[in-house]
DNA sequence: CTTCGTTATGTTTGTGGAAATATAACGACG
DNA sequence: CGTCGTTATATTTCCACAAACATAACGAAG
């Protein structure tokens, strides 16, 4: 492989995985790494901003994961002590646990496969 | 897993494999049906044609593969008989195998991950 | 020297999805 | 009640990127 490709640029092996539902994704690394900011900082909206991402977007793939899943993974509270928040259910910080690992195994499948370009 | 998602939904895993350059994308599924669509008809307009793709996106990425490549992958001929045409090059060939062999093995991995959303 | 189907390349137009904007409701607390 | 920061939701604006369009050049062959 390594001889096909221009010896002045560097290449590498990237990829993507998510786990899609009939209609809409439901996880990705993208709502892996916004679970992560809501269960470490307890606000959508804070989450949203730590990301560099709207509020409304952020909004939408935690709905978007709770209508998806047999119970809430993130639970919302509008109003209250500081305006309310969120919090990652328990269940929610099972997805996190398992997405994590499953992509831990996708990264060194990548590294492995990754080999082939550069030896 | 499976106990985090909705009985009555089916999900299934997917994902996406790519080699990209500093500042372009080098290979991917798409490119790999490119490339055997032209080896198939000898041409870039009808490789296009037939995977419903405009001419100019067809020879955009064809140019971007041969740029980046040692060799050129794809060989191209403007005017002569019946116009001219394209050929996939011994180098393009060898590229084409690998990356259906990466692309394989990237099936599978998707295929193991994937028992876990199910049983 | 015209025709033909192709490669080659620039320009314009369209559009899907993200971003931005706007607004309402929530509820503890002083 | 009025304030505050949040959730919740609809609407509008924007823009990157794809698609569409346009045009030139190519070269064998009649």
């Amino acid at each position: 492989m390594k001889e096909l490709l221009r010896p002045d640029l560097p290449f590498r092996l990237n990829g993507r995985l998510w786990i899609e539902g009939p209609d809409d994704r439901f996880m990705g690394i993208g709502r892996l790494e916004l679970l992560q900011h809501i269960h470490a900082l307890g606000s959508i909206s804070q989450a949203a901003k730590a990301m560099g991402m709207s509020y409304k977007r952020a909004w939408d793939l935690v709905n978007s994961l709770n209508r998806q899943a047999r119970q809430p993974l993130v639970g919302t509270q509008a109003g209250g002590t500081r305006g309310g928040g969120a919090v990652v259910t328990a269940e929610g910080l099972e997805l996190i646990r398992e997405f994590e690992a499953m992509q831990a195994r996708f990264q060194a499948f990548l590294a492995a496969e990754g080999q082939r370009l550069t030896q």
